[in-house]
DNA sequence: GTGATTGCAAACTTTTTGCATCCGA
DNA sequence: TCGGATGCAAAAAGTTTGCAATCAC
C-alpha cells in the first residue's frame, strides 16, 4: 500500500498522519472484499493498539470514507459496514462499487461486479437530469446451498406423507 | 382498498384485525410512492387513534412487510423507511420494488421502475446458483437543479475571475 | 505552540422487548 | 374464554458528541 500517497491525502484536507488513522486504513487493506462493522475493525485495531477508542475508529472510518478509500454499505443487519474501496494512488475512471446479493436463508453475502446499470443510468439521466455518481444494488433470495437444504425438506415431507 | 382480503390474509396467518392494524394500512395506502418513517406513521395515526403506541406502529409495520403489502427501504439518513408495495389482492407475477435515485447535492428522492436487472440476475443463477427473489437499487448522484445551482457557481466564479 | 486528534464516558437515536391489561374471535 | 395485540416504560444497540489530555506538524 503506498502510504505516501495516502499522506498526500490527508495534508490536502489538512488531516494529520496520527497511528490509529493509519492503523484502520492498513486494517481495511488487509481485509480486501470483506464488510466489516465498527466493532469488527475495532476488535482488529485493538491487537496492534489497545488503547484505542472505538469513537476513533469511528470517526477514522468516516475521514477514509469521504477520501473515497472505502464504500460504506449495509447488509440490513443494523450494521454500518465498511469495505475496501480502492487504495490510495489506484485511480479509476469510474467509482465502481461492489454488488451484493444476500441470501435469506442464511445470510450468506456474495460480492460482484457488473457494469449492467449503465443503460438505467442513461435513461434516468436523459429522463430527469440527474447524473448517476454511485450505485449500490442489493439482491435478495436463496443461495443455491438453501435452497438444496429446502429440497430435501420437501422430499423428506413428500416421504413422511407417502409413509403416513 | 379491499379490505376482506386484507383480513383473509391476517386470518390465514392467525393474526388479528385491530383497528390499529387496519390504521396503518390505510395510511400506508393514502401515501403510495412515499417512503415514511415509522415515527412518520406514529404521527399520522395519533391524528385518528391518539391512544395508539409507536411499538404498535413497529410491530404492525412488521406484520404489513411480512404479508408483502409493504417495502422496507433505507435512504442513508439512518431511519428505516416504508413504502406501499401492493394493496391487498393486487396479485403481481413477480414483486416489483421501486428503484430510488438520491441527490447527493439536497437529498431529493426520485422513485422509479425498470426491470433492467433480468441479465444480472440470469447470470447470477447460472454462476452460483442463487435465485433472486427482490432487489434494492439505489443511485446516488446529483439532480438537475443541484447540477443547475453548481453551474451557476461555476460562472459567479469564473465572472469574479475575470473582474479580478 | 497551535490546532487537530484521541480516549473516555455520557448522551443520543432508533428500534425492540417485557409485562400487565385489553380486546378480537 | 383464550391467545394474540396493545400501551407504556425500560432496555438494547449502534453511533455520536463533549471535553480534557495528547500528539502531529
Amino acid at each position: 500500500m503506498d502510504e505516501s500517497i495516502f499522506k498526500q491525502m490527508l495534508k490536502e484536507k489538512k488531516l494529520k498522519v496520527t497511528q490509529q488513522r493509519l492503523l484502520v486504513l492498513e486494517l481495511m487493506a488487509a481485509h480486501p472484499g470483506e464488510h466489516l462493522t465498527a466493532e469488527d475493525i475495532y476488535e482488529l485495531a485493538r491487537e496492534r493498539c489497545p488503547e484505542i477508542g472505538l469513537a476513533t475508529v469511528y470517526r477514522n472510518l468516516q475521514v477514509l470514507v469521504d477520501l473515497q478509500l472505502l464504500d460504506k454499505l449495509s447488509l440490513d443487519d443494523g450494521f454500518t459496514r465498511y469495505e475496501l474501496s480502492q487504495l490510495p494512488g489506484e485511480e479509476q475512471e469510474k467509482h465502481h462499487r461492489h454488488h451484493h446479493a444476500i441470501c435469506s436463508g442464511c445470510g450468506a453475502v456474495f460480492s460482484f461486479e457488473e457494469d449492467l446499470l449503465d443503460t438505467l443510468e442513461q435513461s434516468l439521466c436523459e429522463r430527469l437530469g440527474f447524473v448517476v455518481t454511485d450505485h449500490e444494488v442489493k439482491l435478495y433470495g436463496y443461495c443455491r446451498s438453501c435452497r438444496e437444504k429446502q429440497k430435501d425438506r420437501h422430499s423428506d415431507r413428500q416421504i413422511t406423507e407417502v409413509i403416513d
